[in-house]
DNA sequence: GGAATATGTCGCAAACATACGTCATAGTTG
DNA sequence: CAACTATGACGTATGTTTGCGACATATTCC
C-alpha cells in the first residue's frame, strides 16, 4: 500500500470494508460474542478467556471502540464494556444488503455455464 | 504475530474471521459488487473499473477464489469470472447467526447504564 | 510461424497488523 | 499515605497485506 487510492472507493464500500475489517481476527469475533453472552458488561478480565495476553486484548478492544462496535466507562477502578447494539444492528443491515446485491444473480458453479 | 495462538479460538470464530478479511479491503467489497451487477461473468477487464492497477486486481481476484467466493473459468483467451452465490449465501446466514447473537442484548448505549 | 491480446506469477518496497513486555496512571483498601 | 489492582499508553519485534512493474504463459488471428 505504498499510497492508497481509496479515493474511487465508494464511501459505502470502505464502511463495509472497515467494518469487516474489524471483525477479521477471530480474537475481535470472540470478544463480541463474550460480550454479547455476558448481559452485564464485563471488563478486561476478558482477557482471562482468551488465549492473548492483557495488553493484546486491551489493543483489540481499543480498535472497536474505535469504530464505535463497543462502548466502554469507567467504573471506578474496572472499565465496563458493552456492545454497541444499535449500531451493530444498523451495520447487520449493512451486510445484509451487501449480500443480498451478491446472491440475487444466478448460480454461477461448476457445472452451471455462465452466460459469457 | 510473532506466533499465532489461534488454537484457541472456535472454528467458527476463525471461518468468520477469514470471510470477514476477504471483505476488509474496498477493492474486495468492489469487485464482488461488480460482478454483482453484472449478470455474464466478467473477465479481468475488473480492473478498468477500479483504481488499482492490473495485477493488483489480479491479486485481490485470486484472495477471493482461495476462499471460493468466486470462480474463475478459462474461456479461451479470457478468463470467466462469477460469484459462487451458493458460498455467498452461507456466509450471509453465517453472519446473520453472528448479529443475532450480538444484538440480542438490551441496549447500552451513553445513557444507557450497564448493570454493572 | 509471428504479432497481438488476456492473464497470471514473481519479487520488491512500503505500509500495516499482531503480540507482548514495560511503564505510567488512577482508583481502592487497609 | 502505602500497597495493591485494573487499565491503557508506549516501544519494539516480527509477520502480513498491498500495490506495482517486469516477466512468463497461453490463446487467437493473420
Amino acid at each position: 500500500m505504498t499510497y492508497a487510492k481509496t479515493v474511487a472507493f465508494t464511501a459505502d464500500q470502505q464502511q463495509l470494508a472497515r467494518v469487516a475489517k474489524a471483525l477479521a481476527h477471530p480474537a475481535r469475533v470472540a470478544i463480541i460474542q463474550f460480550l454479547a453472552s455476558k448481559q452485564t458488561c464485563i471488563s478486561g478480565d476478558i482477557a482471562a478467556e482468551l488465549p492473548l495476553a492483557r495488553t493484546t486484548v486491551s489493543q483489540h478492544l481499543q480498535e472497536l471502540k474505535a469504530l464505535d462496535l463497543i462502548r466502554g466507562e469507567i467504573d471506578g477502578l474496572t472499565v465496563c464494556y458493552c456492545l454497541n447494539t444499535e449500531l451493530l444492528r444498523q451495520v447487520h443491515q449493512q451486510f445484509t444488503a451487501f449480500f443480498s446485491e451478491a446472491t440475487a444473480g444466478p448460480v454461477c458453479g461448476p457445472a452451471d455455464a455462465c452466460a459469457c
